[in-house]
DNA sequence: ACAGATTACATCGTGTACGATATAATTGAG
DNA sequence: CTCAATTATATCGTACACGATGTAATCTGT
């Protein structure tokens, strides 16, 4: 029945989502950042000086959702918002000093958390069952008190 | 590097659970139903006269994400709370007339939809790989007007 | 050069999603 | 049997995530 096993593809993948929201979010508390914060400062790091339109469509996400998150990052110092030379309706976004001085501390604590996953993204049969796998795992890692 | 690789399966997962929402966005509006509340419908589908903690375990999410689907559900007339008779504190939900009728409706225009995703399941090599792939597929299909 | 289309960004309203906290009912150890 | 621990649910504050709408700057065709 495809009608099942979609859902379940779909489930899986929700699930897999949410959870991997929560375990960053206890690696990150350390650095007061959540998961979508840390995706900007991510997409910084490989390139300093991007636009708003430009990290929204790297993280596939509309201004709407990624606003509210850019703010956050600007009261809390990670980034600095400079009106574009060029393009006056362009903002250009700029990592801090502190972002640029944390960004191997922030790599290093995932790193340390999360180097297991290796396994779960090279073995195994179909996508479904993989991320059933994946959120068990998840489950479990979320459950743990070490985190 | 497992650092990168790690990063990108997650990424990916995120990217993935964020363009199935907005499929099934799309889909769901003609019933004025969105993704998590159809998800307990889904659930009661298959099971009627379940507690707010049963559902909570099966969809894995916590009762305040919980609670305001619900208070959608019951004031869009999808479900029922009554509480039960064996343990004051517990809620049983129950679906209503209209949520029992909308099933066959609402499974129906999924299947003509999402049919397509048998072929991602099944074929291809490594889970990162395959949720690449994935969200290409869901990129294009959010993309499309017909929908 | 200039009106209309497009683009970049901002804001708003709705709906999850989470952890923390609160409350009432049930359970269980003594 | 009783009171402390547990369980079921509710509520709150914070933070996304989305589509719709608004505004200003840029681009395009003529």
């Amino acid at each position: 029945m495809p009608y099942k096993l979609e859902h379940q593809l779909c489930f899986e993948v929700y699930k897999a989502a949410n959870q991997f929201t929560k375990l960053y979010a206890k690696i990150l508390k350390t650095f007061d950042l959540t998961y979508p914060q840390y995706l900007v400062l991510l997409a910084l790091w490989e390139k300093d000086a991007q636009t708003s339109s430009t990290i929204c469509e790297k993280l596939n996400l509309g201004i709407g959702t990624l606003n509210p998150v850019l703010q956050k990052l600007l009261e809390k110092g990670w980034i600095l918002k400079q009106p574009s030379p060029t393009d006056k309706r362009a903002t250009m976004l700029f990592l801090t000093k502190k972002a640029q001085q944390q960004k191997q501390h922030i790599e290093q604590a995932i790193l340390e958390k999360l180097l297991c996953f290796d396994y779960l993204a090279t073995e195994g049969p179909s996508l479904k069952e993989k991320l059933q796998r994946l959120n068990e795992f998840l489950l479990l890692l979320n459950s743990e008190e070490s985190l």
